[in-house]
DNA sequence: ACACGATACCGTATGATGTACGACATGGCC
DNA sequence: GGCCATGTCGTACATCATACGGTATCGTGT
């Protein structure tokens, strides 16, 4: 058997720091396979022997910076175990601006987001729901999560005013009154927790006993 | 003053349907310039006469698919209204798989999600909330939208479904136990609709008769 | 009737991209 | 020392959006 080879010069954590650095310094439309390359050192094609394509970079991508979620302490009342988990979630999805949009191509199966699927039903039937609740529960809460990570954010603040400022009030009376308030920005986050809160004070009526509280982890078992 | 020329053989509506057409028969990503000049029957530089940019293209086809919302009868206490109004949206959206997933680089500012934007603040302050709230709820739902129009359809259900049953059970019970109602599939829309009813009947709270209800039209003025 | 010139159409060219192919280098094993 | 599996990467190619400039068309002014 002649199986040794020269030593790999890289490895696929390296690439994916370095991929996501690129990306946010620069935006995913710039990231392209040269670019990194030249930012790593190597050549173009050296990236395609870790990597099967330039969707499987943006999946490492997306499982590098998700990873973290998994590791997230969740504590208290199981509404806030679920506000908890899933604030983390938004939190690295909107660290990395352009990642989300680029990746939307395809469902999130990353490890980290699987991770989250898995301790996110396991509260939820804990805290009394039955199976199809469950499932249609964290689908809810997890496709309001992505629609505020890819869309809450404004790329370009200045232009959306522009666009706002030039639709007509006598038509747009509503939309001018609101204007400064249609225009998300450091709120984002606050605003993303206050629909949060509102899913799960209404998903708490699915729940056995409509009024329960007991005011430290009551229902929260283990994964294993 | 010689102003006159050849008579156009296009219009941006024809554009609009074709690319439209040729987008949901093929894919967004196979929505070339060339492609669609060929569906034309023009030469591709034709369609820069039509549109600045392929983004211009697609900022027209999400004009032309959403303009049909604004047209979308209301009527009923207002939850009632804002359910009707958010799954029009949605269901214009999702009618055309790729193109909320092409278009999302860019905020939605197209005349018919601006008219609905409108609608739906109207109601929102006419059921009782002030600004600050009307334009926070109109943003969830807006944004609960997008997610499920975006994230929710799975374009390759087979493969997640592969995905999923490639993962342990022994360390994901919880999604083994759900594997078959994560998957998403006819029952998108039913599930949007869910969300979307725990957001309004949460949002209830925030206006002054807690329990009010006049079952036809109570609340509701129009925009002009 | 006829020339003018503004405009629409489109053939061609450019530069960027992802990636296939195959040459070359490396280093452990016979 | 020769062998060959493996890792690296220069080059080449197909495909894309789109800039440029030539050509065709037609209302207008004479």
């Amino acid at each position: 058997m002649y199986d040794m080879a020269p030593p790999r010069v890289l490895t696929r954590e390296q690439i994916a720091e370095a991929a996501l650095r690129l990306a946010d310094q620069t935006g995913v439309e710039r990231l392209t396979m040269r670019a990194l390359a030249d930012e790593l050192g190597v050549g173009t094609m050296t990236l395609y022997s870790y990597v099967r394509s330039r969707d499987d970079l943006l999946d490492l991508m997306v499982d590098t910076a998700t990873e973290p979620v998994a590791a997230t302490p969740i504590e208290g009342h199981w509404t806030e175990q679920i506000v908890t988990l899933f604030s983390a979630l938004h939190e690295v999805l909107t660290k990395h601006p352009g990642l989300v949009r680029a990746r939307m191509t395809r469902p999130f199966n990353s490890p980290g987001v699987m991770r989250l699927a898995e301790r996110a039903l396991s509260v939820l039937q804990a805290a009394g729901m039955d199976r199809q609740e469950a499932a249609r529960a964290y689908r809810t809460l997890y496709l309001f999560t992505l629609g505020c990570a890819t869309y809450g954010g404004h790329s370009d603040t200045a232009q959306l005013r522009r666009d706002l400022e030039a639709l007509p009030s006598t038509d747009f009376p509503h939309v001018a009154a609101h204007r400064d308030k249609l225009i998300y920005t450091v709120a984002e986050a606050a605003e993303f927790r206050y629909g949060l809160r509102l899913l799960v004070t209404a998903m708490s009526a699915y729940v056995p006993p409509p009024t329960n509280r007991n005011p430290q982890g009551g229902t929260h078992n283990p994964v294993g």
